[in-house]
Parts: C-alpha cells; structure tokens; sequence
DNA sequence: AAGACACGCAACCGCTCCGTT
DNA sequence: AAACGGAGCGGTTGCGTGTCT
C-alpha cells in the first residue's frame, strides 16, 4: 500500500492557474507568508489547489526575484559546466542562476541544451593499450558516470583490447544480448576496433567505490554502454567549459 | 487553408529526504 | 528506534503554439 495523497484530488483544481488565482496566493504569501505549511496553505488563502500546487506555481512564477527572459550564453556555459559536474540535479544548478528556478533550468536543458551540444562536435583521446585512438562524440557526460566509470582528470579512458577473465564474470552476469548488442553498437559509432572492450576501470562491482548500482549498469545489462562511452569522448570537450 | 508534426513550457506525479513526535 | 507527514526534487506528461507540407 502506498502513501496516501497529500490532498483530496477530486476536491482540488488542477491545470493552468488563472490570473485570479496568482493574485490570491502573491497576496496571501506577501502578506501572511507560507506559515511554514504548503498543505495548509490554500485552505487559508481560500484557493482550491493542492498545497503542492501552490508550492510549484510560487517558486516557480510568482516569487518576486525571478528572472525571466530567455537564457544568455553565460547561464548556458554555467549549467552546461554544473551538468557535467553533478548530472541533473537541477535545483542546485538553478542556486548557481541568479532568478532562475530548478523548472527552468531543467526545461532549458532537456529543449535547447542538450540538443544544442549534441549537435556540437568535439573529439578526445581514448587510450588503448595499444596506441591512443582519436574518437569523436557529441554527448555529455554528469560527474556521477565520471566517477562511475572511474574516469581520470586527463579525461582518458583506458580500453583493453581483450576481455578480462573478470570481466567476463562481471559481463556473464548482465544480459548478454544487451551487452553484446550495446558493444557492436559502440564499436560501429566510435569506429572502434571490435575487440575494444572496456576494461574494468570503466566500470565497478555493485557498491564498489561508494557507487551504487541499482540499476541501470552494465552489471543489471540495463546500462546503454554506447551512449556512455560518446559521454565519455565528450568529456573532455565538456570539461573544457569548467574554468 | 488545413492538417500533421515539432517544440517549449507549465504542471503534475511519485519518490526520497528529513524533521518531528 | 520507528512511524509519520510535509517539503523538496527530478522525471514525465499534456497542452498551446509555431512551423512545415
């Protein structure tokens, strides 16, 4: 059984507020503040929403400070740069953005940004145990796969041209298919030889390092082993924007 | 001109965190 | 220590609008 709702949904208004409705809740926080209680607060301010609700359309559109406008080049250098350090935690990306709300900032990323740098080139220097490989890519990469798949600060990934025996216990585990699949794939997009393999550096064991594998790895057979990897060849471009 | 499609954004959902009891 | 409940967060959805065919 799950938690029970914070509010009655067939006794609240949903959808678009109104410009009657904003009035009432600027008035009422301007006057009265949020006492510290969202759910309670509509009742007091004679709204029918959800506290929630009230919550979300003042931080996000009421609040006095923020700034709208479309972004400058500079607040895209700033989440671009914050992305890559810390992945999508938008709401600590948009305290870096004077007036600007976590919605934003995420809107801003998931419609312009992201599209914006996958359409942008840039190249890095993969290592092999052979001679260094120049790969190009044009995704990203958030901190938290930087550590995940131990990525050093030259920005070099270090590719094995065989599997390992651990790795083939490690690999054995997931879905084969995925994984196998996830390979070709990656190997056909990098232009990679098809006996590149990553090595164990590019990845960990389940709670190793204090990364948390619940899902969504190559442990699990979930992980998407050629987006990553074009993550990881566009790191380097990603971090060049990290002053 | 109109229908299809793409895009951007506001809002909702459901989960986790954390303070209180 | 455990249970509870509100706040906060990130992911996702749905709708309005613009653009293309």
């Amino acid at each position: 059984m799950g938690r029970s709702p914070c509010c009655d949904k067939t006794k609240v208004k949903r959808g678009p507020w109104s410009p009657e409705e904003d009035t009432i809740l600027r008035n009422h926080i301007q006057n009265h503040g949020t006492g510290g209680n969202w759910i309670a607060l509509p009742h007091k301010a004679g709204l029918k929403r959800c506290g929630k609700s009230c919550r979300l359309r003042w931080l996000n559109y009421l609040r006095p400070d923020i700034k709208l406008g479309g972004f400058t080049e500079e607040e895209d250098h700033i989440i671009s740069s914050l992305y890559v350090n810390i992945g999508s935690r938008w709401s600590v990306i948009a305290s870096h953005l004077q007036g600007r709300t976590d919605n934003d900032v995420k809107n801003h990323w998931n419609t312009k940004l992201k599209k914006k740098l996958l359409t942008s080139h840039s190249s890095t220097t993969i290592k092999t145990n052979n001679n260094p490989v120049q790969y190009s890519s044009s995704v990203f990469l958030p901190k938290q796969e930087v550590d995940l798949y131990q990525i050093t600060s030259n920005s070099m990934l270090d590719y094995s041209m065989e599997v390992n025996y651990q790795q083939q216990l490690t690999i054995s585990k997931s879905n084969d298919n995925i994984f196998s699949n996830s390979m070709s794939s990656l190997q056909a997009n990098q232009g990679m030889p098809h006996y590149a393999y990553p090595t164990t550096n590019d990845y960990a064991p389940s709670g190793e390092n204090g990364v948390d594998f619940d899902g969504g790895d190559l442990v699990t057979g979930e992980f998407d082993f050629g987006q990553v990897i074009g993550e990881v060849a566009n790191f380097n471009y990603s971090s060049q924007l990290w002053p």
